[in-house]
RNA sequence: GCCUCUGUAGCUCAGUCGGUAGAGCACAGCCAUGGUAAGGCUGGGGUCAUCGGUUCAAGUCCGAUCGGAGGCUCCA
């Protein structure tokens, strides 16, 4: 099993360090918050990815002047240079001294009888913490921490429990660090899909009409038509058939697949029609059932394998809606496959392969992998949830992809594979999942007729290969920062005259290119050459074609390729270009 | 859902001490415009999210509602 890298010891010391550091730090921001607020209640304040947090219950609510006063604190506090002492106490002496902080008595309480209980500390800052610590607040870098925000938590995360004010902090060895990490974070914030998505005009959502629910533009269409295209002809290569169903049902549909008694808290719900209550499809898999049992089966059919654009529509809380990636109705692109069990292993690695081949067309190279086994609530027969992780484990292995094991963490109708992909900043993203049903076939008691003549139970495997339309789209967006693959771009070529003598030329060689197959505009308004350039380039579009004199007479374009590389090429010569950075799924 | 922040023109934002709204971009019209990142002038555009309250007077203060953003264990 190659699982995933383990690192050295010398990556450990250097992360355990730094994780020391940010503990320290988190220490220290306590103490800048109980200067300010003497009485104030600490919780928690652990280091995490790129910093810490920690956790208070105040008076008052905390304001951005506050963090900066707290700043002040800190520095204040690192240039004095107070050790790190550790005391080792017993609990009854731990529960008297924290007796007015209500926060650590349940941590002091909450503690294994047998573990020890130390107190840490800095100056005039003692916290009930296990440490470890930097040796002294000198060793942390007055320049290499900011706070950054404050942000509500619930203690312990239960929403049942007080809400308390969290600051969260950066924190690195040097202010290098520290302002390369600002700078990406700036990044992250330009390439935010929801603020490309209005400037380059893409897509909108519309409070009035319903949180959660996406409004593709035309340039967002056309993006969203290219990967339809794609995605379609790869399927029919690939042996699907495309199948089209209703977005709605009627409850017997949803008590028959379990959906009603499991699933109902995240459906929309009920419209009422001739007495007969009827819902909005959360998933597209008791349809593909329904097809299924229009008719008798033959193993000699089998495999089928069925895939729909299906558009669902699913309840999610108001405060977990994110832009295009979480929202409450999308377009899956899903298909079901149904298999005998000699088939099941074939298909399995066929779909895996089929999966990465489409990740790695929109351009994701570092693909990881997640296997899923059958957790303790289960349904369907033992000896087939084996069959079926072993043939999951077998492809994952076939395609020598990294993977790591989640043991039971598969849902109860079956195992799955789940895919992650890592964008251009770094960041994960899961998109594919292939995913055993035993329970279905079960409840819709779907068969087929073997070769022996007796009626049995085919494997249904559902699958997405993108997730969702408008989830990929939004990964899509933030993965290249609007600046896409010239076959993923809404526009493709921009034809520009020099001046509006050229106007009829322009117009003229934007319809050649787009006879070629190109998505081409010619931009004939009256803004001078040099603003329509510019606006085009913050546009993102792959190719401005300029034309003026020169070109007309020779029936050429001067080029200007969104990286700023200009050429000059025979009209002719720049469609061929075109179209084969189109078909190679290249950048421009 | 809960907490904090937030909501002013299509977009980005300013608006002082409470005295009936402003800029840039975009849009429209006119003028200008021949070579690779913004030509000029003029103009239209607002129930200041919604509802209520305080006040002689509310974009501004207070309350509620509806959105949006960040966050809601990486356990001292």
């Amino acid at each position: 099993m190659n699982q995933s890298t383990i690192k050295n010891d010398k990556d450990a010391k250097k992360e355990d360090k730094i994780y020391r550091m940010r503990h320290s730090m988190a220490h220290v921001m306590a103490r800048g918050v109980l200067k300010i607020f003497p009485d104030a209640k600490i919780a928690i304040g652990p280091p995490i990815e790129n910093g810490f947090y920690y956790d208070f219950d105040l008076p008052r609510r905390l304001t951005p002047e506050d963090l900066e006063e707290i700043e002040k604190y800190m520095a204040e506090t690192i240039a004095a240079d107070f050790p790190f002492r550790k005391e080792v106490i017993s609990r009854e002496y731990a529960l008297e001294f924290f007796k007015d902080q209500d926060y650590k008595i349940e941590l002091i309480n909450d503690l294994p009888k047998d573990e020890e209980i130390s107190l840490y500390q800095m100056g005039d800052f003692i916290d009930l913490c296990r440490g470890p610590h930097v040796e002294s607040t000198g060793r942390l870098n007055p320049k290499g921490f900011k706070l950054l925000s404050i942000a509500g938590a619930y203690w312990r995360g239960d929403e049942k429990r007080p809400m308390l004010q969290r600051i969260y902090g950066t924190a690195w060895n040097d202010a290098k660090q520290l302002k390369a990490h600002l700078e990406h974070l700036e990044e992250l914030e330009k390439r935010d899909h929801r603020r490309l998505g209005k400037e380059l005009d893409l897509f909108s959502l519309h409070e009035k009409a319903g949180p959660g629910l996406v409004y593709w533009h035309p340039k967002g269409g056309r993006l969203r038509v290219a990967v339809e295209d794609f995605w379609r002809q790869e399927h029919y290569k690939n042996g699907y058939e495309m199948v089209f169903t209703p977005h709605v049902g009627k409850s017997w549909l949803w008590e028959t697949s379990g959906h009603l008694d499991f699933y109902a808290e995240s459906m929309y719900p009920n419209m009422v029609m001739d007495k007969a209550d009827y819902y909005a499809k959360p998933m597209n898999c008791p349809f593909h059932v329904m097809i299924y049992n229009n008719g008798k089966h033959s193993y000699r059919d089998l495999p089928y394998r069925w895939a729909e654009l299906g558009t669902v529509y699913r309840y999610e809380r108001s405060g977990t809606l994110h832009g295009l990636l979480r929202v409450r109705g999308f377009t899956q692109d899903d298909a079901h496959l149904f298999c005998t069990p000699a088939q099941m292993q074939q298909e399995i690695r066929e779909v895996l392969r089929f999966s990465l081949y489409m990740l790695r067309s929109f351009g994701f190279r570092d693909i990881s992998a997640y296997l899923a086994t059958r957790p303790e609530k289960s349904v369907g027969d033992p000896s087939r949830w084996e069959a079926a992780q072993q043939s999951l484990k077998e492809a994952i292995e076939s395609e020598s992809l990294e993977y790591s094991l989640d043991e039971g963490g598969g849902a109860f109708y079956g195992p799955k594979i789940d895919l992650k992909v890592k964008d251009a900043l770094g960041r994960q993203w899961q998109l594919s999942t292939i995913q055993f049903d035993f329970n279905l076939p079960d409840r819709f008691n779907m068969t087929f007729t073997d070769s022996d003549g007796d009626e049995k139970r085919p494997y249904m495997i559902h699958r997405a290969l993108l997730g969702s339309m408008e989830r990929f789209f939004g990964v899509l967006v933030e993965h290249y920062g609007g600046a896409f693959p010239v076959w993923l771009s809404p526009v493709q070529a921009v034809v520009i005259p020099v001046a509006p003598a050229f106007d009829d030329y322009a117009a003229q060689t934007a319809r050649t290119l787009q006879a070629a197959g190109i998505r081409a505009e010619a931009n004939l308004s009256n803004d001078r050459m040099n603003a329509k350039i510019r606006l085009h380039q913050t546009e993102k579009i792959p190719y401005m074609l300029v034309a003026g004199e020169r070109e007309q007479q020779e029936n050429s374009v001067s080029i200007r390729i969104r990286t700023g590389e200009k050429m000059e090429l025979p009209l002719n010569d720049a469609i061929a270009l075109i179209n084969k950075k189109i078909a190679d799924k290249e950048m421009p």
